[in-house]
DNA sequence: ACCCAGTATTAAAAAATTGTAAACTCAGGT
DNA sequence: ACCTGAGTTTACAATTTTTTAATACTGGGT
């Protein structure tokens, strides 16, 4: 849905680069994996299939040209976005990083903010398969895109998190979801909450739409019924 | 909002270039037609009026600076969008190509994937000034070529980007946009500014306009309502 | 009936997000 | 050089959301 699950790997020779970058991007809901040189970004890649790798040109062992022609060999990283950090002051591997089959590049020194709205430029760019769409359940409506819930006309406004787990359990309505997924598609992979969390939130819902929409399955989970 | 149906000319005289060029953009919907020296480029911008036009800056008869100037001349031509196509190697051109009235540029040898990624994203941005079309939302009216809004017969004076959120935000009532896609769309994705700065902005919209048309969505972000 | 694991309910704490006023920067105009 | 206002930032207050923690409930198994 947003950024949440989306990985991203760094890979840079400079820890401070790597850091801030990380910082921003995390902050941001994506899942960073850093790589300190080009040979190390190359096993990062293959053990995390990022869907995003931010490469700088010059790196030891391998430089970011090489890693990312490397990369491009393979099937499994052909669609596997690449952004290029470069140095302005070597023009010749800029040319060679855009020819390498890099989706972007952005100049040094990196600025947090641009490269985290470009990170979501190319991501947004290559998702727009992952449309979102209002769901329609009987009496109820679930609109992403204006963030809004109707019951029987009448209109409910829940907060952020409530309404991304409605949105989850009604996309599949019968399916039981566990409380490990709901965590993960919710609040993420790496968000440490606990289980009661959860159950605070389901209640909320019923509450604010004041339907038995969500059933619960003792021992196992939570599921949307109509 | 789609690609389909713009129209881009495209300017080179190495026809390697004109033919991955052609292609890609193919490939995503524009209708392409090309120009093989510069004063075929002006001959063809005349006859097919393209949305935007790609210039290599070296070319026989008249240089890309050359063509964009005289098209700038030219009010059919105000708005055109221009991409300028820049060697590394001459940066004087380079600075004259944006003086001379390009809209971007991007520097060859030229990757596929930037330039189809760069045609977007001028597209895009210039879709919202495009459509440039009086709004009405109830006792609200928003007049972007008089750049004016009128609430309930009152005239009510806005500043650039306290106007252009607003219109923003009523071009999709409902809709909510989120932060980024503020920044995007009203500042531009290399601006960097903290977000506390649409909050102020939103205020002053608010307290301009002495109506609650604006709501705050948590954690989100705004949406115009009516 | 009692226990138990799991869930519901509540209130209150903690965290995150937004609202606001005021100050600062900068460009343009006088 | 000075003024002015748009635009931005800052620092803090106000608010809402999210989380925790403590307690009560529930239904099946013994």
């Amino acid at each position: 849905m947003d950024a949440k699950g989306k990985k991203i790997l760094i890979a840079d020779d400079e820890p401070d680069i790597l850091e801030v970058l990380q910082y921003n991007l995390v902050r941001e809901g994506y899942e960073v994996t850093t790589a300190k040189d080009g040979e190390d970004a190359l096993i990062k890649a293959k053990s995390t299939h990022p869907d995003l790798i931010i490469l700088d040109i010059m790196m030891p062992k391998k430089s970011g040209v090489e890693v990312c022609e490397i990369l491009r060999t393979q099937p499994v990283f052909h669609d596997t976005l690449i952004l290029m950090l470069t140095a302005l002051n070597d023009e010749g591997f800029q040319i060679k990083g855009l020819e390498s089959g890099a989706d972007d590049y952005v100049n040094k020194p990196v600025s947090p903010k641009v490269i985290v709205s470009r990170v979501g430029a190319l991501l947004r760019r290559s998702n727009k398969e992952s449309a979102e769409k209002v769901l329609k359940r009987g009496n109820l409506s679930i609109d992403p895109t204006k963030f809004e819930v109707v019951v029987d006309e009448r209109q409910v406004t829940l907060a952020k998190k409530e309404f991304e787990l409605l949105y989850l359990l009604a996309s599949r309505p019968g399916r039981v979801f566990l409380r490990n997924e709901i965590l993960n598609q919710v609040w993420g992979n790496d968000v440490i909450v606990g289980d009661r969390t959860i159950d605070v939130h389901i209640r909320k819902i019923r509450q604010k739409l004041g339907l038995d929409c969500i059933t619960t399955v003792k021992g196992v989970g939570y599921k949307f019924v109509n």
